[in-house]
DNA sequence: AGCTCTTCCTGAAAGC
DNA sequence: TGCTTTCAGGAAGAGC
């Protein structure tokens, strides 16, 4: 699933390809997932890739008239959001077109940039090049760029449980649930404590958690659990350093505890019940802590052939 | 302000 | 073996 991590992966691959690129075609399957398909026939054939940029977990891909097209529509923005399961790669167009591909931006080198999204979570649209700034607003801070103050002002001061923030958009943007997961028990705070709550130092320790956290899975190219794939279809590979995401039920690496999961803001949540103790948190019911009685298969390796 | 629940969607795993 | 049910999750909206 993509979070900031895989996202930027992507954005780093595509940014190797598609700056200096013209789109010269669109083409659509299924658009439940785009805002105005027709608007983006209309707009974007004969502009120009000119840059690639991430914010939070959007790519933005910036588009300028080229002198040498009738396009006159001025700077626009393509946003795509890879949702749950959606990837972008540039391909051959002779290349097998894979189930669930559903747009197709014919590029003026001769390859294909294209969308596949088997849920169809992800979003697609555009926006004329000045609305970018406003767009941003509408996101949280970017966690590898916020400072220690503004951290622990931002987070400080919610009355709120800490994974539920930690997965709020427009207060950092950019974490998903593995990512939460992860920084809360690197900073061994439980995923239900209350932020208003934290100590300064708990709360610097948590700012330095998602950033490691971030920065480590961004060298490892992401982590691929089911879909994720990077803009050369390739796998991350961060899964296998996971602590606790999905191994509820296995020891904790640092104590031995056995890993627990319960839910927190709607989302399954993995904590070490040890290294993580639960504080002061709200509502937390003991019944909502469960533990799988068989592991939980991971990945199709883990499937032992016999 | 913040919480829970629901909806969207598909495929894999679990359950029977 | 094969069919049915459950679950996963990002984001948005409803309702409390």
């Amino acid at each position: 699933m993509p979070e900031l991590p895989e996202v930027e992966t992507v954005v780093r691959g595509l940014r190797v390809s598609l700056p200096g690129r013209t789109i010269d075609e669109v083409r659509f399957g299924k658009t439940d997932f785009v805002d105005d398909p027709l608007l983006i026939s209309e707009r974007v054939p004969g502009l120009k890739i000119s840059s690639v940029t991430r914010h939070g977990k959007f790519i933005c891909i910036q588009l300028e008239p080229d002198s040498a097209s009738q396009n006159m529509s001025g700077g626009h923005c393509l946003i795509v959001h890879l949702g749950m399961t959606g990837q972008l790669t540039v391909t051959d167009p002779g290349a097998p077109v894979k189930p669930h591909t559903h747009v197709f931006f014919a590029l003026n080198d001769g390859r294909e940039l294209r969308y596949r999204d088997v849920r169809r979570f992800g979003r697609m649209l555009t926006l004329p090049a000045a609305g970018l700034a406003d767009f941003k607003k509408l996101l949280g801070k970017e966690p590898l760029e916020i400072g220690e103050e503004e951290f622990c002002q931002v987070i400080g001061s919610r009355r709120t449980r800490l994974k539920a923030l930690l997965l709020d958009q427009t207060v950092l943007c950019g974490v998903g649930n593995i990512y939460a997961d992860e920084s809360l028990f690197r900073a061994r705070l439980h995923p239900a404590r209350t932020a208003e709550k934290l100590k300064r130092e708990q709360l610097l320790a948590l700012r330095q958690a998602v950033r490691e956290v971030l920065e480590e899975a961004i060298r490892f190219r992401g982590s691929s659990i089911s879909d994720y794939r990077d803009s050369e279809g390739k796998s991350g590979t961060f899964q296998l350093q996971h602590r606790v995401y999905q191994r509820d039920g296995e020891p904790c690496l640092h104590c031995k505890s056995v890993i627990r999961r319960m839910i927190v803001a709607g989302r399954s949540t993995h904590f070490c019940p040890t290294c993580q103790p639960a504080g002061r948190t709200r509502n937390i019911s003991k019944k909502k802590t469960t533990q799988r009685t068989r592991p939980r298969v991971r990945n199709s390796k883990s499937k032992k052939s016999k």
